[in-house]
DNA sequence: CGAGTTTGACCAGCGC
DNA sequence: GCGCTGGTCAAACTCG
């Protein structure tokens, strides 16, 4: 009886975090070449379900490539120090336990778990609040040089078929689901936004050494084209 | 050699 | 009181 009651519960649970759950796609029409944007953001506050306004715990969804997946790592800007690991009874993936690694005093922690039902998908509950300024986000872009240094409360990176494009939220505020919902919306139509999406883009492309090859071959190719124009 | 990770042990809370 | 479970600690280990 205590079982079924808990299976339910687990199920409501489930039900509750996907109708909370916020997706975005758009891709382009063509059938992916090796460049092709489909980009997908994955962002799920499932924390105020209860009534108790005590506990600040936020859930974040992430959609995460196989490593990072497998690594239980969540890309959200912040440094953090694992501390522990365990299996816990209701997922067979294990859970990994993380602090802000940047300041000690920092109470922020972090719960990093894979989804029992689709384990590419990352399930990260932050407990607390970050004490100290959020000018420590540094932009963790898998592709990128160096981090950039913009102030939007989100990572960015490219997968190595430069396909998927994964944001990686810090969901700094204390807002409801629908004002982080709406927040996300409004942070991807900025300017600022769009900026570090195409600097890491330009990020991705140079790093692609087939990209630039193929790019390096059309320019020489133009180039010749218009001296022959000339000489000839 | 220092910083970060891994992993088994330990502890506290909760239900029976 | 006992057992189960989640969370934390700390020694051992790894890596740059």
């Amino acid at each position: 009886m205590s079982e079924e009651s808990r299976r339910l519960t687990r199920e409501l649970d489930t039900i509750l975090a996907d109708r909370s759950s916020y997706q975005l796609r758009a891709t382009t029409a063509s059938p992916a070449p090796s460049n092709a944007a489909a980009m997908e953001v994955v962002l799920d506050t499932a924390a105020g379900v209860t009534a108790e306004p005590r506990p600040k715990v936020r859930t974040v969804r992430v959609r995460a490539e196989p490593p990072d997946a497998e690594a239980n790592v969540v890309k959200d800007g912040y440094q953090w120090r694992k501390y522990g690991q365990k299996v816990t009874r209701d997922n067979p993936y294990p859970r990994a336990y993380f602090r802000c690694a940047y300041a000690p005093s920092c109470p922020v922690k972090k719960k990093v778990q894979r989804c029992a039902e689709d384990s590419s998908v990352l399930v990260a509950q932050y407990e607390g609040e970050h004490n100290h300024a959020q000018s420590e986000f540094v932009s963790d872009a898998s592709t990128s040089q160096a981090g950039t240094s913009h102030s939007l409360p989100c990572s960015i990176s490219i997968d190595s078929l430069g396909r998927t494009i994964t944001l990686g939220l810090t969901n700094q505020g204390s807002g409801s689901n629908e004002t982080a919902v709406v927040g996300v919306a409004e942070m991807v139509a900025t300017p600022e936004f769009r900026k570090v999406l195409v600097e890491e883009m330009v990020n991705f492309l140079r790093n692609d050494s087939q990209f630039m090859e193929s790019l390096t071959t059309a320019v020489t190719a133009r180039m010749m084209e218009k001296n022959s124009d000339r000489i000839f």
